[in-house]
DNA sequence: GAATTTCCTGACCAGTTGGTCAAGATTATG
DNA sequence: CATAATCTTGACCAACTGGTCAGGAAATTC
């Protein structure tokens, strides 16, 4: 029986399953998005057969539902990290940087919340106007505080997070695009892009 | 029986149903994906029956690959507009305008889009390493000839046009996000997104 | 090493979905 | 207005898919 709210024994078996199931299901949902996926591609990727796998979850949707709060976490701390205290410019460009080591780790995370949203987000509404939005808030008020102090040049906080999450992601979930057009290698791609980040970013935030 | 190869009369009717059902087809492709997607959604959406959506297109996929096609010119359009000729600064500001306004216009195309690339670009791979990346070659060329000129700040002229795309489009596809965490109204989110852009590619063009 | 618990699977089921088809309804045409 | 061409649909089918279940295989426990 899937694990549900009473404390109870777990075995090494239901560790070990549990965690290839969850690492196959990421390939596949991040691959495929929800509806493409099923739980037999599942099976097949994680080397289980399909029953076995419904003895751990007790559906699709329980995966699913599983990875996107994993995902969600990891997803939030790096902005967590930038520090109200640290050098403004660097705090920010080191949360670009951050970022875009996220997407450059973690490609299968970021597509699966890319699917998510794209869809419209009808599993992690409440999060997004939840937790994120006050996280984003509170940061945005912390950059504001900055300008102000005249230690960045003016900019938008909310646009300016919208840009490092959508420029950084990019090379995650597009990366069939870039890949497309530029041709290069993965790790030559993520480096060009880690200097061209960089370089915007501070122009814009030092710009006089 | 739908369209094929030899050119022969196209009757009123037909147009209108294949006008009618390619609209609803984006309409339920963008919002679900193409799995995601079934020929009764979008005979619904066209107040059709199913078999009749399959007398006008032979099949889902055909739908599919026409409305990508359709959509990928437009795509292009916007940077095939930006000229040598003009002001640098201007020129790209320009395009980026061009481009946030298609991402406020015709968010539809660019989420059909995002999802396609987001599950490898199974059925457009060859139009991105063809003509997108020849576009996108030639448009480098002209931006790295800008910045030898002196006319422009030293910039990657790939990952530039890779920053615009992720940052214009992501109000598109990530708009669900965007206003969970925003709340305002559509119209000022665009009008807001539009100031922080032309900020921000500006201020990496003219640095000094 | 026997009993108990946990784990695994083949066979199965019901609902969904892409697509077909014969026959009738509608529209254009001479 | 008759005839041909085009258009529309209900009924149907096979494949797929999420999920169940009874019973057997392994592992754990005592």
């Amino acid at each position: 029986m899937a694990r549900s709210g009473t404390t109870k024994k777990v075995t090494r078996i239901q560790r070990e399953k549990t965690e290839a199931i969850l690492n196959a299901a990421l390939d596949v949902f991040s691959k495929h998005g929800f509806r493409g996926s099923t739980i037999d591609m599942i099976a097949t990727n994680a080397q289980l057969s399909k029953p076995n796998i419904l003895y751990y979850f007790d559906s699709k949707e329980t995966m699913h539902a599983q990875l996107l709060e994993r995902m969600l976490e990891t997803w939030l701390e790096p902005l967590e990290q930038m520090s109200g205290d640290g050098d403004p410019v660097n705090e920010i460009c080191g949360y670009v940087q951050r970022k875009l080591e996220m997407a450059r780790d973690y490609p299968r995370e970021s597509r699966l919340f890319a699917n998510e949203i794209l869809q419209g987000a009808p599993h992690i509404i409440d999060q997004l106007s939840g937790p994120l939005r006050a996280l984003t808030d509170r940061k945005a008020v912390v950059i504001q505080r900055w300008i102000d102090e005249g230690k960045l040049s003016p900019v938008d906080p909310y646009h300016l997070i919208f840009s490092i999450w959508s420029t950084t992601q990019h090379y995650a979930d597009f990366d069939v695009q870039v890949q497309a057009v530029l041709g290069d290698a993965k790790n030559l791609r993520f480096e060009q892009a880690q200097v061209h980040l960089d370089t915007m970013f501070r122009a814009l935030l030092t710009r006089d």
